[in-house]
DNA sequence: TTTGATCTACGAAAAAAATCGTAGTATTTT
DNA sequence: AAAATACTACGATTTTTTTCGTAGATCAAA
């Protein structure tokens, strides 16, 4: 699947959020953040479709929208690109600038370790 | 310093690993994994040091470029970025997504776990 | 049943990013 | 010194992405 753009990812990281949902819905949500026209957006979800990025479900008059790729896959070809991009193929480099950045809640460092600990198991 | 693109991306890591180089070397390298050609390459970097992304040394015949952001503020910008835009804010997950995709060594996961504990004791 | 609000469709324009081609000049090779 | 090669400059074009505006249809409210 191609990647998607900037702006396709605002739309697809709510719609993967809301399972589906009317353009106006995803409208209203991009505005609290970002000044955006309402056609803008119909139009971008209609790209979307049309791309095969969205399916689009026609029964009533407001259509409604869901996405096609999961955001497992998504992330990870995101991952793969910035890890590749930026990051020299680190991953170890990558994952500590993200904790850095949004400190883990206790809960969540006991979810890495464990994580950790897996991977170690894996190895050998 | 404002968002670099894909393409600008690629040049400045390349950048970011040589220290500084012509823009034959980067073409050269660039050129290894896309097709592209040399004037695109050398417009893209004239265009970077317009916007002053890139130092240019014009000493001698062949300028020689340096990035002017480090590597470590750009990553910070884009693991923000694609933070919020992909993970709902959670950095566990794109911690693990990274780390799942590029297994770490032994040393690594040491260094891992000694910075999550880092984060643990300042957590208080 | 008229008025107003809400949707979709779509073409067109604007903005941003990437690519290409040519000209002029310096440098190296023959 | 002529010819081939390597650089920069730069305008122009192409491609991609984003935004805008209008028209027509449906639905809801007065």
């Amino acid at each position: 699947m191609t990647k998607p753009t900037e702006s396709e990812l605002e739309i697809l990281s709510i719609l993967w959020e809301l399972k589906d949902a009317s353009v106006r819905q995803i409208h209203e949500r991009l505005a609290e953040t970002k000044e955006t026209g309402y056609t803008n957006t119909l139009k971008m979800m209609q790209l979307m479709h049309a791309k095969g990025m969205l399916l689009r479900d026609e029964e009533n008059r407001t259509h409604r929208y869901r996405p096609v790729v999961q955001q497992g896959e998504t992330q990870k070809s995101l991952v793969k690109n910035l890890l590749s991009i930026a990051f020299g193929g680190s991953s170890t480099s990558l994952a500590m600038q993200a904790l850095g950045q949004e400190k883990p809640s206790k809960e969540e460092l006991k979810e890495i370790r464990a994580f950790l600990d897996q991977l170690e198991q894996e190895n050998r």
